[in-house]
RNA sequence: GCCGCUGUGGCGAAAUGGCAGACGCAACGGACUUAAAAUCCGUUGGGCUUAAAAGGCCCGUGCCGGUUCGAGUCCGGCCAGCGGCACCA
């Protein structure tokens, strides 16, 4: 077995340029105030989503995506751009701490180690980025602004005039603690036995924990909250100014949940207590006749009548012994029961049954319905089963009265005295009108988005700068930050839901009677703002330096990173999170702009050859070190790209990497050629001559195909130019340096190894003072080359394609279609026909219409 | 159930409403070689016509319909796969 002969020597230039560059700090962003900082120059923030270290190293997703970044930023700083292009570590997490209770060592030397693992593995691919701007989520220099940040948003409340945070002095009432953004609350929580912790909602997976899997329960626990639904109306609203897939932003609109309609007030008979109700159809109101409350609503106790008692007592028990799951299962049949009283409905003073049922959420809206059984799908089926009436008050265009029952669309009020006759749009305004005046309801707005549940119950996170003083939370000065996690020997859940941390004695005790916060906070919070330490990692005075801030997030757009690149699973989670946090340093004024990211990509995941997800249970996973030793790194990137669509979903095929290393090799040998002594040589068809018209023409086609391919990110197609540019020259007897030179630019920001070291080559061998291949401007296209005097013309009878000819360019109409008809292919299927029409599209096709 | 995305050769894919299948893979044939690998050249959607080739004709972008001189592309209605949400009033 003889190794195979490598198809170019990939093993040794790609290490060699990677030091180079290195070392030479080629990549290197400079600040505002910097040296060799250019003000002139156009600042471009490319942004990947930087990767959880975890002990398996690189996977080729990372590479997918990272490499696509890594394309643009080295082609913007050939336009001439100042490129922020950083990489850093989103450290802490859940794998470390249990890897940690398993071995006993602890998750900052795992992290460290994974973290040096990582970085080897992303040099190996010859990323641009600038390491000196490094960070780790869990380095104490980074979390002590994690840390100030959660003060700065404790310490604000959203002033509901201006609808932005303000400093919580700012607030007058009595009880800041009950406005400000950070907040604890004993609410029902997801926990997770088997992880120890509570979870965000978004982190729950159909009752299951999103990592890991294992079962999620409802309990109530004492914890910290985030306001994000202060933010709800603005999150949702200001999506419409981002370059975002619409996709996405649907994805978090429908997570907000926004819907408008109206909130009003039921009287209730023979009480003095109100019920009030959420609906986004209050024109339905004369179709309630009934009312239903969650059985958990505070009302449920006084409002039952004493011969009800029993029977609703028994009920709200079945419902508590149900699991979540269970209680959302929409196939299941409607369940309730009647407490005994009964509601005024306002516009007719007609006495309507209160129920109890569990279809009916106490976390959303007010935890009470009208039950419209006319024009409600729930509403009906439980009416059904209850034998309630069912009356239309809508009529739906084409639709009798009666055939409208069950119908939600909009149409025209019936049996509905104040808005008879009224669409939809002015029957509701017209009700919402009539309760305002009468004082028993209002236009309301609801959203399904949660506050956000910030604490865990884990060691290997953000300790909060909290301390605890005679039952009430107070924060610490920004002096004491950052705030270390305490050494522990046992790192293990408590099982209580006490946090690990409770037992690290010495460090909870903060002062003779006050006490430590032990919770820590999600993995999450590093990610909500790393973009902005990257702009200034080592300031360590200031979370970003003012100037920095303004220089990299600033702009004419809305938001200051101009591409982020990462995978979809963070719609949602990631995204919505990053979003608020910014909006509040935002409102705060610590940041030029109200949203983070301008522009947003998601790479598609990449599936096994197989075309399963790849994972160890399928041995179809592919690691992309054994890539880089058999074909190399430029190979890889190229291969990732030449996939397919970026944002698309796609196999991976070994063999396409060997097409695609193929293609690296014949432009390698398209400059070199192998001598006796089997050393590589450059080749004696490179020369210093001028280049033929047709050579001229395929090189400005490829610069033009290129660039704009990668200004629409279509990195596939740009490679298959750079192919047919390839692929034309393979057996040209002269090739000219000077058309080289400039295909090598544009090959450079996807291969860059093989490029800088053929750009070298070519120094050497024709004396040229260019400098390094990454300092050159990015060459301009010219479309001369690519005029042409003739062009070939699609003749066409009846649509069907039956000639094609050359014609002279921009040949008037009239001539072409004289020489469509003259043509005899055209003339052998018109024969015996009349002709209709012509139409003739200028320098393209004649389509004869005859019959 | 609702919302979104995707359906094109044996495979990954390409195509501002204007030549469907660029480019790559695989396959087949050839050149070079003692031979193989590598490399280079060529063929390659299906069917019909033909002794064969050249040439020609017909069909073909998930299915059905529409708009248009012309539809993979636009519109309407289905089907399938993937993803998200899921009693949100």
């Amino acid at each position: 077995m003889s190794e195979r002969r490598k198809p170019y020597p990939f093993d040794q230039i790609e290490p060699k340029w990677q030091t180079i560059w290195d070392e030479g700090r080629a990549f290197h962003a400079p600040n505002p105030g910097e040296q060799n900082f250019d003000p002139k120059k156009p600042k471009y923030y490319i942004l990947d989503m930087f990767p959880y270290p975890s002990g398996a190293g690189l996977h080729v997703g990372h590479p997918e995506g990272y490499t696509a970044t890594d394309i643009i930023a080295r082609y913007k700083r050939m336009c001439g751009f100042n490129v922020l292009h950083p990489m850093g570590w989103d450290a802490f997490g859940l794998p470390a701490e249990q890897y940690a209770i398993k071995t006993g060592q602890h998750p900052a030397v795992t992290t460290r180690d994974n973290i040096g693992k990582f970085k080897t593995q992303l040099k190996r691919i010859g990323f641009s980025y600038d390491w000196e701007r490094e960070i780790s989520t869990a380095d104490p220099r980074f979390y002590r602004w994690t840390q100030w940040i959660f003060l700065q948003i404790y310490n604000s409340w959203v002033n509901p005039q201006t609808k932005k945070a303000e400093p919580i002095s700012t607030y007058r009432g009595d009880d800041p603690d009950s406005v400000r953004l950070a907040y604890v609350a004993e609410v029902p929580v997801n926990w997770c036995p088997d992880l120890g912790t509570v979870l965000a909602n978004e982190e729950v997976i159909d009752g299951k924990s999103e990592v890991g899997g294992f079962p999620v329960v409802r309990r109530p626990m004492r914890q910290w909250m985030l306001r994000i639904t202060a933010y709800a109306d603005r999150l949702a609203d200001e999506l419409k100014d981002l370059d975002w897939p619409e996709g996405i932003k649907l994805l978090q609109r429908n997570w907000i949940g926004r819907s408008g309609g109206a909130e009003i007030e039921f009287k209730i008979e023979n009480y003095d207590e109100l019920i009030r109700v959420f609906t986004t159809r209050p024109d339905t109101i004369y179709g309630a006749n009934y009312m239903v409350l969650a059985p958990e609503h505070p009302l449920v106790d006084r409002l039952t009548s004493a011969d009800k008692r029993a029977e609703v007592a028994k009920y709200r028990e079945q419902i508590t012994a149900k699991s979540d799951l269970e209680r959302t299962d929409l196939a299941k049949e409607k369940t309730g029961a009647f407490i005994g009283a009964y509601a005024i409905n306002p516009v007719n003073d007609q006495k309507i049954p209160i129920w109890i049922a569990d279809y009916v959420l106490m976390g959303y809206g007010t935890g009470a319905i009208m039950g419209v059984p006319g024009h409600d799908e729930r509403d009906l089926e439980f009416a059904r089963k209850f034998e309630l009436e069912i009356i239309p008050v809508v009529q739906v265009p084409g639709k009798t009265p009666d055939e409208s029952i069950g119908c939600l669309d909009d149409g025209t009020a019936i049996n509905s005295p104040l808005i008879n006759g009224l669409p939809t749009s002015e029957a509701k305004k017209k009700i919402v009108a009539w309760l305002e005046e009468k004082g028993q309801g209002r236009a309301d707005v609801r959203f399904k988005l949660r506050d956000w549940l910030f604490s865990r119950q884990r060691y290997w996170g953000e300790p909060f700068p909290v301390v605890w003083e005679n039952g009430k939370h107070h924060s610490l000065g920004e002096s004491e930050l950052p705030l270390v996690p305490p050494e522990l020997e046992d790192y293990k859940p408590t099982g209580t839901g006490e946090p690990p941390l409770a037992k690290a004695k010495d460090w909870v005790r903060y002062s003779e009677n006050a006490t430590r916060e032990t919770n820590t906070m999600p993995q999450w919070a590093g990610s909500c703002w790393y973009y902005l330490r990257f702009c200034d990692p080592a300031n360590a005075s200031r979370f970003v330096g003012e100037e920095e801030e303004r220089y990299w997030m600033g702009g004419p757009q809305a938001g200051g990173v101009d591409l982020y690149v990462g995978g979809t699973e963070h719609a949602v989670l990631h995204l919505l999170y990053a979003r608020f946090w910014h909006k509040v340093l935002f409102d705060l004024g610590y940041l030029s702009k109200p949203e983070p990211f301008q522009r947003l990509v998601n790479q598609g995941m990449i599936l096994g050859e197989d075309n399963r997800k790849m994972s160890k249970r399928w041995g179809n996973v592919i690691d992309p070190l054994d890539v880089i030793t058999e074909y190399g790194a430029d190979a890889l990137r190229c291969y990732e790209m030449f996939m397919g669509p970026l944002e698309q979903m796609k196999p991976w095929s070994m063999k396409g990497v060997e097409g695609v290393s193929r293609f690296l090799a014949r432009v390698w040998r398209l400059l070199m050629e192998e001598n006796q002594a089997g050393e590589w040589e450059l080749s004696p068809r490179v020369q210093d001559a001028a280049a033929e018209k047709s050579q001229q023409k395929i090189l400005h086609a490829t610069i033009k195909k290129v660039t704009e391919d990668i200004e629409s990110l279509s990195f596939n197609t740009a490679i298959s130019q750079m192919m047919v540019f390839v692929n034309a020259f393979t057996n040209a007897p002269v090739i000219p340096v000077s058309v080289m030179r400039t295909f090598l630019v544009v090959l450079s920001p996807f291969a860059p190894h093989l490029a800088a070291e053929l750009w070298e080559k070519l120094g050497q061998n024709f004396q040229h003072s260019l400098g390094e291949i990454n300092a050159q401007t990015w060459p301009e296209f010219d479309p001369a080359p690519l005029v042409e005097d003739e062009v070939e013309i699609i003749l066409q009878v009846n649509g069907k394609v039956r000639d094609r000819v050359r014609a002279p360019i921009n040949a008037p109409n009239e001539e072409l279609e004289r020489i469509a008809l003259a043509n005899p292919r055209v003339q052998e299927f018109i024969a015996g026909k009349t002709v209709r029409k012509i139409i003739a599209v200028p320098n393209k096709l004649v389509n004869v219409v005859a019959n």
